[in-house]
DNA sequence: TATCGACAGGTAGAAAGTGACATGTCGAGA
DNA sequence: TCTCGACATGTCACTTTCTACCTGTCGATA
């Protein structure tokens, strides 16, 4: 039952269209939180109509659909916050993979941690921008702000994976014996 | 395809029964990696066996099945981990959760955060524990030990997450202008 | 005016995963 | 000897997710 929490909660934000919750999952949620395409979010929404937690206020160009939350959705998406689950189901691919590393061999562990060590960079240099250009817009009388929150959690893994692949990577030559370009 | 990956992975350390596997999966790849528990295990055992990736190598008392890798099983899975997608999937409905922080209040927000921040503490003891157990435990010819690279990958990730939930309990007491017990 | 890319919405069939139920064995301790 | 917990393996109906396909509109640029 996390993708239509996923949607409650986007479209607690502000009304949006499946296409806009098709983009909003592809930029903030895909990498980090949940995945899910448009194949999947079209068919949930329906549903969320169906059962009153959303509803259709707007028609536009090209079949455009704007949905918002309804006070019944409010509801439950504040029921599926305050009531956390004693453990949560994890599924990361990559995260497996680290798993498995040790059925490779150390050159093979090096060619698969560096790549992890460059894009960790990267995806950590992309967020610390998209949150100065959010804090330089950001509006006069701050409120608490609370979905700067978790963009500091994206900020502080990339970080703890990009210091690990580098270590990972220190450790492997270490044992190996060599210091490897 | 993963959870077949999963378990050609943890069959290339040693021969495990399906019993075995359960277990290894509730104790190491359940909480980060990846979530399967028997009823999916167990009859992707028979479908791999099937296939010829793995093999019944021993059937012990109470219906015990010991299976092992083959070579054919061994190359799928080298294949499959030099070979990653270009972004991963993931699911993980305690980050899902930690984005729609935002739709709730800051008093919401810190009992939701409490919480987290014991828990990743209890997490990184055990987790510490265990590695000492293992480093202690260590072969004298030490070779490179690719396993110990995921485990302490755990320890700095749930020291991320124990760091920052303090840090974000002290933002939100400071947004409220006030500091909370 | 033709074309193309972003916008906008879908479906169907297959695969993966979940929850609940079902069955039986072996060894240790009361 | 009885009971109980760990050992051990499954099935089935249901929900969720994935892959691949389909349809059409609007605006800008060639």
């Amino acid at each position: 039952m996390s993708l239509r929490h996923a949607l409650l909660g986007l479209l607690a934000e502000e009304p949006a269209s499946g296409y806009d919750l098709t983009g909003k999952f592809a930029r903030a949620l895909q990498r980090y939180a949940w995945h899910a395409k448009h194949n999947q979010i079209y068919p949930e929404l329906t549903r969320l109509a169906g059962e009153g937690l959303v509803a259709v206020v707007a028609e536009g160009a090209r079949g455009r659909r704007t949905y918002a939350i309804t006070d019944t959705g409010r509801a439950e998406l504040r029921n599926w916050m305050l009531h956390p689950p004693d453990v949560f189901v994890v599924r990361n691919e990559f995260v497996l993979r680290m798993f498995l590393l040790s059925t490779l061999d150390p050159d093979e562990a090096r060619a698969l941690l560096r790549p992890v060590a460059e894009e960790s960079a990267r995806e950590l240099a992309t967020l610390r921008e998209s949150i100065d250009r959010a804090d330089a817009t950001a509006p006069p009388t701050a409120a608490p702000e609370l979905s700067r929150l978790v963009a500091e959690y994206g900020l502080r893994s990339f970080q703890t994976m990009h210091d690990w692949a580098l270590w990972a990577l220190d450790r492997i030559d270490q044992a190996d014996g060599r210091r490897e370009p």
